[in-house]
DNA sequence: CACGCACATGACAACGCTGTCAGGAGGTAC
DNA sequence: GTACCTCCTGACAGCGTTGTCATGTGCGTG
């Protein structure tokens, strides 16, 4: 009662295991008929090759890895989903593993994926800024980062300065003077990135930059009613809100919507189910998991084909969705009429 | 510039590659000295055990396969992420397939898994109502169904029939007669034994059962938009609604928001992300997919141990979860006034 | 001193598969 | 008839690891 091998299909069969092997791996240099004994031996059987051994005896196995951060987040969720689906396609198998942001975590997932498995590929989401223990592996299996940049790998980002400031951009122009910037979380260079595009918009259109208008995530948490009511219990609250990815847009626009300040303008880094459905609906920078898997996979085909290029990153487009929430103008206040452009 | 394997280690410790072997797997008897050279030489060389190797030594590989429709529904995401983080503490890896509900790819995964990389269990969520296919590997790998039954498999659901009927009971007793239901799916076992339950209460109760009030899922599809304008534009229009399921509770909320209908009174099954937030907040029966990823992982998991087990259901608890739109009573007409209880 | 025993270690085979190489059968050309 | 070539097939080794069994060493016991 064991699992058939490759010996029991030729014994079946009357040929050699080797000849089993040639049908299998779909060679040319089988006779017509003994092709079709062995294929109907392995169909009785039910045959499936090991795949343990192929790897083993090959030193690469079909399969690429995918190290996240978390799957609960829908961002990810729809990343993974667009690489697994690429990935049937090519006929590879997908291994996941999560970091929850732990770079000791992150390390032992990608060695165990990378050493350990001998996976065909790796994409990831960056936690460490550094991974030298990737080094010796750098010649043996292409690695490609995904949503945070990674310097020593090919890394699939968007624009992070630029789309910030185009949303940024937006708000300023329809009069709001204080902007929010709601989840300054250092722990992600992608936010770092969107801060600083925020900063410098500031200083490009000559608006102050007040701390104040600053929620920060520490040691990884924000209450973000508490926060929400802080800033406009302000003397001088913001005017608008830039949150600066999904987890906090999410966040802002419930507590927004619990205090019956639903109306606020509002334009979210990423997008979300249901923006749409809120009223006003929210705008936001929409920066596509789809694109960004299919991305990702792409270039980790192509790295396979040409290992020796010189790691880059590569932009995936994005677009502001102008759904209502971040085309409301500021209210005009009684003391400035006539100052504003 | 190879890999490390373990004759690396054995060299650089001099000791045999038996001996590595012993040390990488904690077995006792091995002088201490001895263990920490070979330690020292892990830790220089950066080895990692080549997990080919070891699956095909042993016969069965230290990762567990998980079968699931789609990575881009919410529900099996969160699915996935509860079993992920699960076989992370036991030190499982995990295979992540999807069928996009199609049964020849469920049988191929299936197998690919189990056969082929001889995975230590396989979670799945069943789509074919028969795996025949599956009958030599009974006895030597463990499998648990979720969210829809396999009769021949441990099976981890929720009370469909029930806690449809614990939903439909709380708007009939808000005067509601005429509920559609809103999307009938007959590929889901699940969808049906709620469609089951929608019957049974409208037998119980004496309802008269509207086959317009069904809104049917015809070859995978339906347009949500327009179905939702049939309803409300018929000559005797429903006064609830029940979503048979997240995805379907997602499009109504959408298309009643879009028309200013949201003030419907509505039932999903299934949560979803800012149902809370809507206006009204959408009621639900709360199906929650952290405690039924746990308990299939905790029942294959037992499966390791004792394999010989009857397969049956496993029943994980549902609430419902009142926020506003499932409490919403019926309209009185006028010419029915004073015939409610 | 011979014996038994616990402890520590190593030699070797085997897991299922594929790459290398060898070889037989049959045909064609001189 | 010999040489050679093509087509098809099989024997065998080895991928990195672990299970089995054997071996050596040191110590306590009679």
């Amino acid at each position: 009662m064991r699992r058939p091998g490759i010996k029991e299909v030729a014994a079946d069969s009357g040929v050699s295991i080797k000849t089993v092997s040639r049908v299998v791996n779909g060679e040319a240099s089988v006779h017509p008929d003994t092709r079709g004994r062995v294929l109907a031996a392995i169909e009785r059987l039910g045959y499936v090759p090991n795949t343990a051994a192929r790897s083993l005896k090959s030193g690469t196995a079909g399969g690429i890895g995918v190290v996240i951060d978390s799957l609960a987040d829908p961002f990810f969720a729809s990343l993974v989903s667009a690489i697994e689906a690429r990935a049937l396609v090519e006929g590879l198998s997908v291994l996941v593993a999560t970091t929850g942001l732990n770079p000791e975590r992150e390390r032992s997932q990608l060695l165990n994926l990378i050493a350990g498995h001998q996976v065909a590929g790796v994409i990831f989401a960056p936690v460490a800024d550094e991974l030298p223990y990737l080094e010796p592996y750098r010649a043996l299996t292409p690695v490609v980062a995904v949503d945070r940049p990674s310097p020593a790998h090919d890394s699939i980002v968007v624009d992070d300065y630029g789309a910030t400031q185009l949303a940024l951009r937006q708000l300023a122009s329809l009069g709001h003077r204080r902007i929010a910037f709601y989840d300054r979380d250092e722990r992600f260079l992608t936010v770092r990135r969107r801060f600083h595009g925020y900063c410098d918009l500031h200083e490009e259109l000559g608006m102050k930059l007040d701390p104040a208008l600053v929620a920060w995530t520490v040691d990884g948490s924000l209450d973000y009613a508490a926060e929400t009511q802080r800033l406009l219990g302000m003397d001088d609250p913001p005017t608008a809100f830039f949150a600066s990815n999904t987890k906090a847009a999410i966040g802002l626009a419930t507590s927004l919507h619990r205090i019956g300040r639903g109306d606020t303008a509002f334009i979210a880094f990423g997008d979300f189910s249901l923006a749409d459905v809120l009223r006003p609906a929210v705008s936001c920078v929409d920066q596509d998991p789809f694109l960004i898997g299919n991305a990702a996979i792409e270039r980790l085909l192509e790295l396979r084909e040409n290992p020796t290029t010189e790691p880059r990153e590569w932009i995936v487009p994005t677009s502001l969705v102008q759904r209502g929430s971040g085309e409301i103008p500021a209210p005009i206040p009684s003391t400035m009429e006539g100052i504003l452009l």
